[in-house]
Formats: C-alpha cells, sequence, structure tokens
DNA sequence: CCCTCACACCATAGC
DNA sequence: GGTGTGAGGG
C-alpha cells in the first residue's frame, strides 16, 4: 500500500466540500479572477458550448465534440474549473484518456491553466490501462496475483500460448497462436470470462478446446504472477463485482468522472466505467426497453444545443423521464442510479476502432445508462479551412448510422488552398514528389514540426524514410517499429523483468541462454519440465538443476552461473540505484560485450539503443516503475525538440493536427483495406471511411491527397486503382494536380481528361460506386492476391467499357484506369505494349482465371514498370523475371505481355 | 547436443 | 523486409 498515499487523507472525508478545501486552490483560482463580472481567465474565450460543458459540472453529460472543436481544451478546463471551484481534491478526479499522449497533455494544460502545483496531486489522470494496473496493484490479492505482477505483451502472450497449445497436443501449425491471442483479446474486450464465452467460440479453436485453453492460459498467468493487458481492465471489473466493499470506496472517493474518446470505449471499458459511475440506490427500476435508440438522443441533442446558449442551467432530462438503456449488466442489478458527475467526451465519427472491440453504441446510448444526461454539441471548428472541412464533412456523409453533426467554421478566406489530389506511379514516386512537396513548404518557411505523413499500414512508412534519409530531410516516426520492439531491448528488459519478478518465466527462457552459453531446447525443456513438476519458477528450477547431477557438466556450469547471477542482482536491487544496476546486469551477464564483438552493421546501433535505455531509466523511481511504464507506454518518447517531419498511421495521429497533412495510399484494398472489408462488410467500410475523416480533419490549411497505380505488396508489383474515398471528395473542395511530369516525364496523369471524368464522373455517374461495390463483393482473394482473381479482372474489364463510353474512345484500359502514358517519353514502348495487352485483354483475363499461367519459362515479356525481360522461373502465376534493365523481379503474370 | 545458415511464410490498425 | 523453422555442419 506504500506509495499510494497521497491521497489517502481525503479517502473517509467522502463529504469534503469546497469550504472545506485546504489546498488553497480556490485562493489561487480568486487570484486568477480577473474580469468585472468575477469570470475567471481559464473561461475566457469559450464558445457558449464550451462553457457550458464546461460548467454543467454536476450529473451525467455528453458532449459530441466534433473534430477540431476544441474538446481538449473544454475537458482541461473542465476540470480546472472543478478543482478551481474547490468542487474536489485532485484525487477525488478521475480522469480517462485512451493514450498515454492524451494524458500527458491534458496534466500539462490543466497545469497551465491552474497552475502546476495542483495537478501533480491527480494520480487518477491516465489511460483505461494505467489506472486499471493502479487498481490492481492495489488489490492484486483479490485476483490471486501478488502486487508486484509483471504485465505481458502480446509477444510474450503468443509464445505463452503456444506453450499451452502444444501442452494440450495440438498442432499449432493448424491452431495458431496468434489466432488464439485474438480471441482472448476478442473476450476480455467483452469482459467475458472462460465460463461466460459462448459455447461456439469455445468450441471453434482447437478442436474444441478453446474454453479449456482459456482455463490453463489464465491459471498459467496466475502462476507467473502476470498479466495480459486484458487483465488491466477485466480483474477490476471482476473484483468490483466480487467486493462491494471496494468497490464503494472508489464510489466515495471519485466524485467527478471524466472521459476523453467515448466512442473508443469497448464493453469492458464501459463494464468498468459502469460500474464506478453507478451509485446503486435502493428502488429497483421499472420496465425494460431493449436498447435502441439514436434518433431520441440525436433529438435531444440538437435540441439541447439549440437552446443551450441561453443560460448555464442546462434544461436536463427529468430523471422520471428515464429510460433504462442497455441490458443489465452481470452482478450489477437493475437499479436507478443517483446523479453522477460523469462528464464522456467523443465524436460517433470518430470511432475508429471497432477491431479492438470498441462499440460506437455505448457513446449512442448515452443518455439511456446515464438517465437525465446534459447532451451538448460541439460543432464550432476552429481547426481547419473551409475546403478542408467540406471535404471532410462531404466524405463522412456517406456514412449512416451515426448522430449526424454538422460543422461550421466561420473563416472564409479565399487565399485558402483546395484540398489537392495527386497521383503518382507508384509508390516511390510518390515518395518522392512528397519529399519535394515537403521541401518547397520548407523553403516557404513552414516548420517541418508542423507536417505530417499519415499513412493506413505502417509498411507504408519505409519508402518515406528511404527517401528523407536521401535527402536529408528530418522525420520522426511516430507508433512505427517500437524502440521496446527491438531485439536489444526486448533482452535487456527481459533480464531486468526476472530480476523484479522472479516467477517471469516468459522473460527468463529468452535470456537463459542470451549470450549464448550452451544451453539448448533439450536444456530448456529440462528446466521447463522441472518447473512444472515441483511447481515452482523456472529460475528456482534452474538453480536446483545446477546443483543436481541430472545434467552434463557443460550446461551445468553455465546454469550455475546464471543462477548466481541474478540471485546477485536481486539481492542488490533494494540497495543499489537501478540505473546501476541495470548497467552492471549488461555488463555482467556479457549482454553488452556480444554486440561489442558482433561485426554486424547493426550492432553499434544496438548499443546505442542500450545506452539510451539506461538514459531513460532515470526518470523513474525504480526497476519496477520503469518496467510497468515500458509495458503500457510503449513508445519511447521523442523530444520534440528537432524540427522534423512526422510519420505515423492514421489511428495513431486522431487527437493531432497539423498544418499541412499529406495523405498517401488512397488505393483500393490499401485504404480501405481489403480485410476491413472482408471481416467488416458495411461496418468495416464505414469504418474505413471515418478514418479517412479523421485523417482530412487533422489538416489545418493544406491537405494532399495521393493515390499510385502501382504499389509493392509482399515483394510483388501490383497494380492498383484510386480508393473509392477519392470520389467521395466533393469537387468543389479539391483541386486535381495536373502536373505530375517532374519525374519520367509522365506528362498529364490524368490522361487529358479531366479526373472526375476519368474517373467516371464519381458522384453522378451511373456506373460508380455500383462497380466499386461489385469489385468488393465478388473478390474472394485476399488482399496480396485480389489483383489476379476473375473478379477483379472482370472488374477491369467493365471498367474500361464505361470509362470508354465516357470518353467516347477506345484506348487500353490500363492507360485510362492508371492515367498514365499519354505523353510518356522513358516508356514510350509501354504505351504500345499496353494498348497491345488491351487488345488482348479478354484473353489475358481469361487465362489467369482458367490456368496458372499462360507462359513458358525463356518466354520475352514486358512489363509497364520494368521494360522488357527474359521469364526465369514461373511459380503458378508468379513469374520471376530477369529484366534488361531493373534485374530480377517477381511479378503477378497479369502484369506483363508478352513481347 | 548446439549453432549457423538458408528458406518459407508472412504484414491493418494499438493499449 | 522480418521472423520462425528446418537441415546440415561442428
Amino acid at each position: 500500500m506504500s506509495g499510494f498515499s497521497e491521497d489517502m487523507p481525503f479517502f473517509d472525508e467522502p463529504n469534503a466540500r469546497p469550504a472545506a478545501a485546504p489546498s488553497g486552490i480556490a485562493a489561487r483560482a480568486m487570484a486568477a479572477r480577473s474580469g468585472q463580472n468575477g469570470v475567471p481567465d481559464y473561461l475566457k474565450g469559450l464558445n457558449p458550448e464550451q462553457r457550458l460543458a464546461v460548467e454543467t459540472t454536476e450529473g451525467p453529460v455528453l458532449v459530441l465534440a466534433g473534430a477540431g472543436t476544441g474538446k481538449t481544451r473544454v475537458l482541461t478546463t473542465r476540470i480546472a474549473h472543478i478543482l478551481a471551484t474547490g468542487r474536489a481534491f485532485p484525487s477525488q478526479i478521475l480522469a480517462v484518456t485512451f493514450t498515454n499522449k492524451a494524458a500527458r497533455e491534458m496534466k500539462q494544460r490543466i497545469g497551465i491553466l491552474i497552475g502546476e502545483g495542483n495537478v501533480e496531486g491527480m494520480p487518477w489522470l491516465g489511460t483505461f490501462h494505467s489506472i486499471g494496473v493502479k487498481l490492481l496493484r492495489r488489490h492484486a490479492e483479490l485476483a490471486g496475483l501478488k502486487s508486484d505482477f509483471t504485465i505481458l505483451d502480446t509477444d510474450d502472450v503468443v509464445r505463452l500460448i503456444k506453450q499451452l497449445i502444444q501442452a494440450e497436443g495440438l498442432d499449432d501449425k493448424r491452431w495458431p497462436a496468434k489466432t488464439f491471442a485474438q480471441m482472448l483479446d476478442n473476450w476480455k474486450n467483452k469482459g467475458l470470462g472462460p465460463d461466460e464465452i459462448a459455447e461456439g467460440d469455445a468450441r471453434s479453436f482447437g478442436n474444441g478446446k478453446g474454453r479449456q485453453l482459456y482455463k490453463a492460459y489464465q491459471e498459467r498467468l496466475q502462476t507467473l504472477n502476470s498479466c495480459d493487458f486484458g487483465d488491466l481492465l477485466y480483474h477490476p471489473i471482476r473484483i468490483f463485482r466480487a467486493y462491494p466493499d471496494v468497490l464503494k470506496e472508489y464510489h466515495r472517493k471519485f466524485k467527478y468522472i471524466l472521459v476523453d474518446e467515448y466512442q473508443d470505449t469497448n464493453t469492458a471499458q464501459y463494464m468498468w466505467l459502469r460500474l464506478l459511475a453507478q451509485r446503486p440506490q435502493s428502488s429497483p427500476l421499472e420496465g425494460e426497453v431493449p436498447a435502441k435508440r439514436a434518433e431520441g438522443v440525436a433529438a435531444e441533442g440538437t435540441a439541447q444545443s439549440s437552446n443551450s446558449t441561453a443560460s448555464s442551467t442546462a434544461a436536463r432530462t427529468p430523471p422520471d423521464r428515464a429510460s433504462p438503456g442497455h441490458p443489465p449488466l452481470k452482478g450489477e442489478g437493475n437499479r436507478r442510479s443517483s446523479p453522477i458527475n460523469i462528464c464522456c467526451v467523443g465524436d460517433d465519427d470518430q470511432s475508429i476502432y471497432g477491431w479492438r472491440g470498441a462499440e460506437v453504441d455505448n457513446i449512442l446510448r448515452f443518455d439511456k445508462d446515464f438517465p437525465g444526461a446534459t447532451i451538448i454539441r460541439l460543432e464550432r471548428n476552429y481547426r481547419s479551412t473551409a475546403h478542408i472541412l467540406g471535404a471532410a464533412s462531404h466524405l463522412i456523409a456517406h456514412n449512416e448510422g451515426r448522430f449526424g453533426k454538422t460543422l461550421f467554421t466561420d473563416r472564409d478566406d479565399p487565399e485558402d488552398d483546395k484540398v489537392h489530389v495527386h497521383a503518382a506511379w507508384d509508390s516511390e514516386e510518390e515518395a518522392r514528389a512528397i519529399g519535394d512537396a515537403i521541401e518547397a513548404y520548407q523553403r516557404q518557411k513552414h516548420n517541418l514540426n508542423d507536417m505530417a505523413i499519415l499513412v493506413r499500414a505502417s509498411f507504408q512508412m519505409r519508402a518515406f524514410e528511404d527517401r528523407f534519409i536521401t535527402l536529408g530531410l528530418n522525420y520522426r516516426v511516430i507508433g512505427g517499429p517500437r524502440f521496446y520492439e527491438r531485439l536489444e531491448i526486448r533482452d535487456a528488459l527481459a533480464f531486468f523483468r526476472v530480476v523484479a519478478n522472479g516467477g517471469d518465466d516468459l522473460a527468463f527462457e529468452r535470456i537463459v541462454n542470451v549470450p549464448k552459453r550452451g544451453l539448448g531446447e533439450a536444456t530448456i525443456r529440462q528446466i521447463h519440465d522441472t518447473a512444472r513438476a515441483m511447481r515452482i519458477p523456472m529460475l528456482e528450477a534452474a538453480a536446483t538443476l545446477a546443483e543436481s547431477d541430472e545434467l552434463k557438466p557443460k550446461p551445468r556450469a553455465a546454469l550455475r552461473e546464471v543462477a548466481a547471477n541474478f540471485e546477485r542482482w536481486q539481492k542488490a536491487l533494494e540497495s543499489t540505484p537501478h540505473t546501476e544496476l541495470a548497467e552492471t546486469i549488461l555488463e555482467e551477464s556479457g549482454y553488452t560485450d556480444m554486440w561489442k564483438n558482433d561485426r554486424s552493421a547493426e550492432a553499434p546501433g544496438r548499443l546505442e539503443n542500450l545506452k539510451e535505455l539506461i538514459r531513460s531509466m532515470e526518470e523513474y523511481e525504480s526497476l519496477r516503475a520503469f518496467l510497468e511504464h515500458v509495458a503500457l507506454v510503449m513508445e519511447a518518447e521523442q523530444g520534440e525538440s528537432q524540427d522534423a517531419v512526422s510519420i505515423m498511421t492514421l489511428h495513431s495521429a486522431k487527437g493531432l493536427e497539423f498544418e499541412t497533412v499529406f495523405l498517401p495510399g488512397w488505393e483500393e484494398g490499401l485504404f480501405p483495406h481489403q480485410r476491413a472489408l472482408d471481416e467488416g462488410g458495411r461496418s468495416g467500410l464505414e469504418e474505413e471511411r471515418r478514418l479517412a475523416y479523421v485523417g482530412l480533419t487533422r489538416a489545418k490549411k493544406n491537405l494532399h491527397i495521393w493515390f499510385v497505380s502501382n504499389r509493392q505488396i509482399h515483394g510483388l508489383w501490383q497494380s492498383t486503382i484510386p480508393s473509392r474515398f477519392v470520389d467521395e471528395l466533393p469537387e468543389t473542395h479539391i483541386d486535381i494536380a495536373d502536373s505530375g511530369n517532374s519525374y519520367g516525364g509522365y506528362g498529364n496523369p490524368y490522361g487529358g481528361g479531366s479526373f472526375a471524368s476519368g474517373r467516371g464522373g464519381g458522384r453522378q455517374n451511373p456506373y460508380g460506386a455500383s462497380r466499386f461495390d461489385n469489385i468488393g463483393a465478388k473478390d474472394q482473394g485476399s488482399f496480396s492476391n485480389t489483383y489476379a482473381t476473375p473478379g477483379w479482372q472482370r472488374a477491369q474489364a467493365n471498367r474500361t467499357e464505361a470509362t470508354d463510353r465516357n470518353w467516347g474512345t477506345r484506348s487500353g484500359h490500363q492507360v485510362e484506369r492508371i492515367g498514365y502514358g499519354e505523353t510518356d517519353s522513358g516508356y514510350g514502348a509501354g504505351r504500345t505494349s499496353v494498348k497491345g495487352r488491351t487488345i488482348e485483354g479478354e484473353l489475358v483475363a481469361k487465362s489467369v482465371a482458367d490456368t496458372p499461367s499462360a507462359f513458358n519459362v525463356g518466354d520475352r515479356v514486358f512489363h509497364q514498370k520494368f521494360g522488357n525481360g527474359n521469364i526465369a522461373a514461373i511459380d503458378g502465376n508468379k513469374l520471376t523475371i530477369d529484366f534488361d534493365k531493373a534485374g530480377q523481379k517477381r511479378v503477378l503474370d497479369g502484369f506483363v505481355a508478352p513481347v
């Protein structure tokens, strides 16, 4: 319990009220007041809706905050307001965010509003997971853990599951551990324990052993004194349900609850919140209404916002009108709630974590869950130009099932650029062109810090990194290949973990034989078996084995050394400063020497990373605190001291804004991602569209969308078509870049036709949308081979006809699909061949459909990108071709034509 | 029994 | 382009 005392004094003073506030916050707030009306500085400059959201401190409040409407400002000001008016102590506010970044930013901004000193005392501001850890450390024993439990990352989890699958005698190839890890995640996201999962789900894995595996997994975690990410929410929920007294403590404790990004909460997070937010009273709720909602909420929301400006006393839905929203949660009872000061902020249009179990429904159902809720809409956008906003609004309007906010801005500057749409030949040209654009902005005195490239999938990042390295352009990758995921960091952390928690077998297994000590699979198995048989951790088992004569001299000596090392380090844990200890561990284990002796190119970088790791430990109190940070944060914090372009995924861009934003890779299959369509169907597509919306609304002034005609996926060049989202942008707000000719002389990339007509007229066209739907529906292939399938070939053929009709010409479908080649000098031959291929179009499609390949080794062929070459090998429809100029490449047979 | 190298197979997004 | 697995050498 030590370490948690900071808020203890208030624990038993549930009724501490403004008058009793001893902290001097109120006084400080008074000092901060300056206006004649007594309006504190921190409230100045808020618009009426924002101010209402800040000042409606009592009762449930839902703030529907569109992109760029000042959501974070409202949240932070609200907290500042609660503190400054002495409504609660910092320790009595529970504020939950999704990302560490958001939590950090909130802390900082509250600090600015009311003074640093007042925020340090906000121990319960953090991510769901970090707060979960805190709760769980306090009550670990109620979940069968010790308070020093370790948190496993995805990698550990998969390895553990693999062991269990093998232990069950199942084939781990047929039943991949990764798949089961995903299933586990889904279950835990729904708050389901092994006995609560659906029978069908339980049976669907490992010859019906799903449930059994789940149980075995949880048992194993317990013996390892570990938990996974899901447990950080799942355990507290179970504790709250099983121990009402514990829950009550927190009910007394938290006077105000605030939740950021409420649209991203999953069922488990929702349960967790409800348990904390609901103070059950005696009278049971009458009646039962199924959870259908939306219209009611929307209507109410509109009514609210229309009259909300009038007064700060919100017209609230009377409690009596309460409709008992959701099906009762287990163990929670169906009770009427007393008013809860919970404030959730979110935007249904930015819900992009469905794949992680997020339920948009949570936000749509808010007023049913919390009767009498005040719903406030923030629709005034302060971030983007009218063009950007117009493009984003028009795009998102293609979604059904939304509240339907209308963002607006007063901004009307004729100087503002429209949203630029660009085409490039392939991903390399895309990277080159974006690099050039960035440099051009730089010459106009734009900071690199104000620019970002937002990609759909992280593999897209490499092209930009490569390009920027050659240009010498500073960049930073956010949330990319993460620091902690690096081999050397994971190894080092494994050493530390074993020292901190001797029961962490997974970490132990990782490093027993690092550096190589001659302990192979056989020895490790023996340690494993001994540990299991004696029910002790592997480290102890190793020590035991080292003293027995069951091993050959060599491994025995090695084990003895390992065991002695860890014993020594564990002893030093309490007495030695942790950074020093960490260095000692890496030295004495021979780990640093291992890399010093390594002649490979990466070795110096790895040593550098290890130093960085040690450096970053300094900020933490202890080794344990550091390990927890690593487990939860997962991303190395990079200083923003340097001017650099940011590269990140669209997902990690949520909540951020940049002056200039580049959105590359708007192609069917990549964005919307084929897997999202395959797995999620229509709702999958809508989530992708919301992701596109998030991307568009990150930009303040300049926005550039790119698509390419050729992209390399899994080492194969694939032809691609522009994303349907490109078509969904409103013509009035976009500007088609018409000079793609700086590289290779492609001339007008749109083949002379206007962009819209080239694409079949987009919105008003008779075949646009449905044509794309066909592609999605008929195509059974996975992303990697989508474009080799008969369905795509057909779609392509249809497309050609359609476009031809539109253009009134009959030329190669490749040409107008991609839109290149008209004036191409460098690829002049390509044009002819492409045309030639078109004439054979039907034949090619047929051959792809019927037979693996119509080519023979030795055939001379032409490829649009690589030119002429000879086929060196054939593997199904994959050809290995020795190109005259480009060298050996593997390509799909659909993309070459006989010469 | 362990280590190294070549090969197969694979990659949406992240707390 | 990265990682996990298998065969062969030491």
